[in-house]
DNA sequence: TTTAGAAATCAATTTTTTTTGATTTGATAG
DNA sequence: CTATCAAATCAAAAAAAATTGATTTCTAAA
């Protein structure tokens, strides 16, 4: 009886908080366009590959990116339907809300 | 020459990362309803005040969240049009998509 | 097989975020 | 004024996330 609400899906808190990081932002507009393989995008934004490894994986657990293997290279590209997902449930808060009055608190003396 | 792409809002980027923590979540879930005030939060979330004033501190920092005093009392509540700012820009992932035949890497031997 | 390149993983460190308890600020009432 | 209550702020501690450099895994070629 500590949990009040619903919890929210792990993969949406994970989706929200990989597009709360300019480097995996970057990542995603890179992929807007067309896959690409780690080493592409490395070199296209000048980190380290472990480093992207790390925030690649960060972006694929939360279901924004897929990847495929072929010969010696790991394509990346978007998963739009995740996007949708997690717009929905941002859409989710407009709708529905009656916004009721102000709740009062009491005097309390 | 290091920033290859525009950068994208500080304010988008903390409202993504506002709602990645379940305790923010929470407090819009109960704010969808209607306006409450701090005191309230503490009692219906069960935590400590200082707690939620840094969280509702983020919340009101990402535009997500407005508030305003009233007697002793300050009111939090939703600020919807920012919800559909975030709405928007994930949307605009999914429009203007070409998706290119995939890039392939050029052999190295 | 051996070798080499691409990507993932790992341990250690650094950095950032969150939590906590105490204090301060601000409004209101006596 | 002084006291009280709500909320914000602050410094210190704890916890979580990110970075780094090295190592491992996997694929493919020689």
């Amino acid at each position: 009886m500590d949990q009040v609400l619903q919890a929210t899906s792990p993969e949406i808190i994970a989706g929200f908080k990989a597009v709360s990081d300019p480097l995996r932002l970057q990542v995603i507009e890179l992929l807007r366009d067309q896959e690409l393989c780690v080493c592409d995008l490395c070199d296209r934004l000048n980190v380290r590959q472990s480093k992207l490894s790390f925030h690649l994986k960060a972006l694929k657990d939360s279901g924004l990116l897929r990847s495929r293997q072929e010969r010696k290279w790991v394509y990346y590209s978007l998963n739009l339907p995740q996007f949708a997902v997690l717009e929905q449930y941002l859409a989710d808060f407009r709708r529905f809300s009656p916004m009721a009055p102000p709740r009062i608190c009491p005097e309390s003396e």
